[in-house]
DNA sequence: CGGTCACTTGATCGTCTTCAATACCAGTGG
DNA sequence: CCACTGGTATTGAAGACGATCAAGTGACCG
């Protein structure tokens, strides 16, 4: 059986187990918000899908029949202007929630860069499920409420920062990237390619090129590889991402 | 008795009535998802203040002691970096509700621009409200979502697109404010500064003054005076927004 | 190998910024 | 009544940062 590689993929759940409860996702997303007794249902809830590097999974203006939780995989969010221009509007990872527009469209896509699985529910069940767990509602809004802060200093990057900051804020946030109360990472992978991490920091290719490549030569970070950054000083970057010097 | 111009006052309530149940802004803002019955807990909650121009009401980076909910004027909200440069995240007026960050301090400044009324409540106040009211939750979470995809929509201004565009897309959507179901303005009024609005759109004043000229020039819009306009196409403008030419 | 794709690097160009001068308006006081 | 002031907006000239155009490199793969 041949499957195609444009569409997402429905993924059968081993037989006889609980996918939910032992989702490698569940810590770090909302589901954490439902009790394990009631976990059986969620899973009847959810199907699980898995796309690959480059499929499409939401299309902005599209009916919003679905929500997401990615529970593997890196996918960035991104929006069109009808020539082609694209914003990325943020990368979301394990645990990441998506789709919560009251809108009746989607109001961005989504494309995956590496392998990714998650979790589709559809609007109505997932309203009947808030209706029951109002604690789940309750971790909705902090995670909605993050997000629009992390938005707001998006806007402060795309609207007030150079090219130098931005890239600078980029590689601060990287390394900052799923770590909870603990250091940075000094070394991290990028999944995303050149073009990816300039739609997203309003940018081009080239900016992106040469102004890691500058930053590479005044010692500040290191790239073994194009898709591996190392940070030699992540006090510098930071202070780079918010202007000084 | 004299006032200090430079801080928040607190307004008393007319005595002997209930505040909430006649806000003018209720049927706008979160407070709707309250019944009727209620609205005298909602009242005591409620402290309103008033904030002369130029007020700052929110100080990024402050203990985040409350939550706000606009009910009279307009504000703009607003993050700094350390050296000056500004980005106004938003511009909010009667209904909106603000402070919604789970961190423990601002996200962001905020700043009267006119005459400014709102409700202070205390967070812990509120918290204990919304356990009470899921309604009013349920409401909170459609307005962050609704939030969430402007500022997205925000995101593609800065990151893509031109400062043509980015007026035009600024001038339809003021035509549009607090519009609902309903044609766009044809002629409003502007209660923002030039600067305010290059803070806005991530330019500056004399692109923003330039770029009005031009259009003015170009017949799609007019200005009778600098805090006015007329929108002379709605539809060469709204194109205009996405790209076309 | 030849092909593709992503990335890098160089040269030139253009949009928006910066710097600067001027206009405008409301408020104040001589 | 009019000069003076401070804040805001407009307009012009010069400059810079990032975009565009173009060439070249290296990795991967059939």
């Amino acid at each position: 059986m041949t499957v195609s590689l444009t569409r997402p993929l429905v993924l059968d759940p081993h037989p006889g187990t609980d996918p939910c409860v032992h989702c490698d996702a569940r810590q770090a997303s909302v589901c954490n918000a439902i009790p394990d007794s009631e976990m059986a249902r969620l899973s009847t809830t959810a199907v699980v899908m898995e796309a690959a590097p480059g499929t499409t999974f939401i299309d902005e203006g599209e009916p919003a029949a679905s929500f997401f939780n990615i529970t593997r995989g890196t996918a960035k969010l991104f929006k069109l202007l009808p020539d082609g221009r694209r914003q990325i509007t943020g990368f979301v990872t394990v645990g990441h929630f998506l789709g919560l527009a009251v809108s009746d469209t989607y109001a961005f896509s989504a494309e995956a860069i590496d392998n990714v699985r998650y979790c589709r529910f559809s609007r109505a069940r997932l309203r009947s499920l808030l209706d029951d767990f109002p604690l789940m509602e309750k971790r909705l809004l902090e995670v909605a409420s993050n997000e629009l802060v992390a938005a707001q200093e998006q806007m402060l990057l795309l609207g007030r920062k150079t090219a130098r900051e931005r890239l600078a804020s980029f590689l601060a946030m990287q390394s900052r990237q799923g770590v909870i109360c603990q250091h940075p990472r000094e070394r991290f992978a990028l999944p995303m390619t050149r073009g990816d991490i300039a739609d997203y920091l309003g940018l081009t290719i080239e900016t992106v090129s040469r102004t890691l490549t500058k930053l590479r030569a005044e010692g500040l970070i290191d790239i073994p590889s194009p898709t591996e950054v190392i940070i030699r000083s992540q006090a510098a970057l930071e202070r780079l991402a918010d202007g000084a010097s």
